[in-house]
DNA sequence: CGCCTCCTCCATGAATCCATGGAATACTGT
DNA sequence: ACAGTATTCCATGGATTCATGGAGGAGGCG
């Protein structure tokens, strides 16, 4: 069978994408960028890496063909290669959440108790459209500027405890974050309830919301 | 920020799917898998595997929790844990064959030259629907028997040059196998062209047909 | 040109992965 | 219980990956 090395060289090249996607730092790196395009540092800081770990891990994710890079200036800015990277993202975390019972552990550990409501998109989009409630975008700043739901109002989750009194107090609060592993929308629905807002969370998060093919305000990935 | 342990936790379960998806040889055993559940041994033979390398291999599938077990006597039968991970397998190949320019490269190497010509699913399914062509089955006969497209004539690519004459002379041939990845219809067209058969091949192959929704006759997955 | 910022390249030791044989286990049929 | 088949477990050496420091570009600015 003289295709053997031919095969094995395909399927080869094919783990390289697998490899870029077998490990966790690379994955918190992936999630972020899922949001919008950034600069090495900007990612090192929100994962909480060191410059260097962080700058080879987006090379081995460039060179598996997942992001790219642009120069502006001295600044590097990583973004994602496109939509079917993000989808790639999105469909290894469902196959792990259904799959892996691990996952499921992990992610309450992380996420908290499950003492928050969730909605899903269409019922979001009922709401607004009742004028019954105002979206609330939580990411911070940057994220949001890179693309959100048309509509929102941006307030940061660290941000949101002084600027309560900016959301009007005769609606309901639909809160978002960047996706079913994001923290910051069940943390702004804790806080907002303990204030005694009415106050429930957008099932999923932004990348799903784009995902699905759901209008999206500001400028899109390419 | 106390919660980067937990956050740290969630992100490596989520790389053990990715890690899983990290080597050739069991992106190999995957894509065999895509076509229905097969014995240990059966694996390691159609991968060219020795039978130790295919069972580790498919342990870190299962531990991955991509693959499930189920023993029958004496031997074990590993199966996709469900479609969800056939679609995650799609997607890698998906992203791989757009960004890895390397793999459009090594997928020209092992499928052969471009001689071929191939149509999608809807166009044949007008052709069958107006009599013109028959689908042709090039797979190895288990996988026929674990699933096909309504309608198709199994002929395994091994034995089709002796059993050309079960195919109706009058009629356009469609001919399928696995995936985009499989080299089995891509030689079946020619052959069948080197006898003066009118032949063309479906675009991708089974387990697209399956992901996208359209009927399957035989067991289906669980 | 010097200097600063941002990032990449290089080297290193610890950890992990990989393919592969030989031994051990699980189950069947007699 | 015994022999036979299918699979998993275990040990091993070689290769790869990982995080992290320090040196080395690349580009902007005075």
């Amino acid at each position: 069978m003289p295709d053997g090395k031919a095969k094995g060289e395909l399927f080869a090249e094919l783990a390289r994408v697998g490899k870029a996607l077998g490990n966790g730092t690379r994955l918190e790196l992936l999630d972020l960028l899922a949001q919008g395009p950034r600069s090495v540092a900007e990612l090192a800081a929100a994962a909480h890496l060191g410059l260097t770990t962080a700058s080879a891990h987006l090379q081995t994710l460039k060179r598996a063909g997942l992001v790219t890079t642009t120069r502006y200036g001295t600044t590097v800015e990583y973004a994602l290669a496109g939509d079917d990277v993000a989808a790639l993202w999105h469909q290894v975390r469902e196959v792990a959440a259904a799959r892996v019972t691990d996952v499921g552990r992990a992610a309450r550990t992380y996420l908290g108790p499950d003492d928050t409501e969730e909605i899903g998109r269409e019922e979001l989009l009922r709401r607004v459209a009742d004028g019954r409630a105002v979206v609330l975008d939580v990411r911070p700043g940057p994220e949001f500027a890179a693309g959100h739901i048309p509509g929102a109002v941006s307030i940061p989750i660290d941000e949101l405890a002084g600027r309560l009194e900016e959301i009007p107090a005769d609606q309901e609060i639909v809160a978002y974050c960047r996706g079913a592993l994001c923290v910051f929308s069940h943390d702004a629905v804790r806080l907002l309830a303990a204030h005694g807002r009415s106050a429930v969370r957008l099932r999923d998060g932004f990348l799903e919301w784009r995902l699905s093919g759901h209008p999206v305000a500001g400028p899109a990935l390419p």
